[in-house]
DNA sequence: CGGAACCATGTTGTATACCATTTGGCGACG
DNA sequence: CGTCGCCAAATGGTATACAACATGGTTCCG
């Protein structure tokens, strides 16, 4: 109900390992896609990774060029910096909006998150491995599903997808990691107790460091 | 360049064709696709359908249920306006960046776009038509790539994409149909002037236009 | 007479086959 | 020797075929 995790079907599935793949730089910005080698390589035929692939290309994940293949989407940090300006607007919108409405179910959800995440944070020792990164989606997913809205939803699904997390996370180090579920605790505190104001700008502060995380990784790192 | 406009693939005659059967209504919110169906209509098979029902889904407009349809989604005045207030805030911004970045054949698109409404606002009388509501999209859109952030082109694609055209026009008379025109105008001169602020606010004041139209129309047609 | 299991039908999900287009290379011609 | 054009291989685009699942009606049993 919170979020699609229909890992029975092909598309899906496709849709996943793909976004991993693209996610993780397994497969480089600017890169083409044979959708054969894919289905070969998922155990797939071409059909559901087609499916996929365009729904990777609505999200500007990807690219199709008619007749020419599909190619990753290449984002420079002008670019990355400038989505994380519009997803602290739309996911502190949405945590506003989901400290008002938000149901016991979808809470407890954001609660098991949490859990998950502090256990993580306190065996891992450096980068949150792909499993943080589901449960971090997850929360965020919850959240924006507890609007209500479902345009608003896919909106941030689309926002959060690649960017915020694929970056964010590359230069984690423990203390980042730490604040990153600390700052999620707040998240749902501020939400639980119905606070809009206090919900919007935990959400601001959150999205807003993890851009900062950006801006250090762009300093320290050059070009 | 601008706008993806590619009428030569199936795949795309078919979003652009199910797209407009939804925003106009002839599909009713709720109601079930099928897939042969749509393909028997458009004179196509099951495939390229299935991307283009894959590619709304992906954009919130269409709702895929496993094995058990697909189905349009609904949206009711609440996350209508919700919505509203999003398109704002994004394509404000993207007005900023336009005025910043924006390129001579990208103002020349721009211009051609508001000759083309200005035409059709002199002739016809009631609510603009298809076409009008064509050169309306690829004016937001020329605007959002002229910022040269495709997730955000993205992004901001699919926030216009049903919600601020299909109900903001349905019930524009002629006054409402020429303030509309003229907005454009406004935010056309204000990004050639590469007036930052002024073009954001014109962004702004269009989008809150259209978004008061749907409030009114609330509350005259009840619900 | 009521209900549950079963089968027929239709629809979605996936795989495969075929067609169109692009692309790189080879050869003929200037 | 260079260039233009044709051919073939590869790849994307679309159609079709088949399998899995859901649904509604019917029948059989209680």
């Amino acid at each position: 109900m919170t979020a699609t995790e229909d890992t029975s079907t092909a598309h899906q599935k496709a849709y996943e390992r793909i976004h991993e793949l693209i996610l993780t730089g397994r497969i480089a910005p600017g890169e083409r896609l044979r959708e054969r080698n894919l289905g070969a390589l998922l155990g797939l035929s071409r059909t559901p990774v087609r499916e996929a692939l365009r729904r990777l290309s609505s999200e500007g994940t990807v690219r199709f060029e008619p007749n020419r293949g599909v190619y990753v989407e290449e984002i420079d940090r002008g670019e990355l910096l400038e989505i994380f300006d519009i997803g602290a607007a739309l996911e502190s919108r949405c945590a506003r909006l989901a400290a008002r409405k938000i149901g016991g179910e979808a809470l407890d959800v954001l609660q098991d998150c949490l859990d998950g995440m502090t256990g993580l944070a306190a065996r891992s020792e450096r980068n949150p491995g792909p499993d943080y990164v589901k449960l971090d989606k997850r929360f965020h997913s919850t959240i924006v599903a507890a609007t209500g809205n479902r345009k608003l939803q896919a909106l941030v699904e689309h926002v959060v997808s690649l960017p915020v997390l694929s970056s964010a996370f590359r230069q984690y180090g423990q203390e980042d990691f730490r604040r990153s579920v600390r700052q999620h605790g707040e998240i749902l505190e501020a939400i639980r107790s119905g606070d809009e104001a206090w919900a919007e700008v935990a959400m601001r502060n959150h999205i807003l460091t993890g851009r900062n995380a950006v801006v250090k990784q762009d300093a320290t790192a050059g070009d």
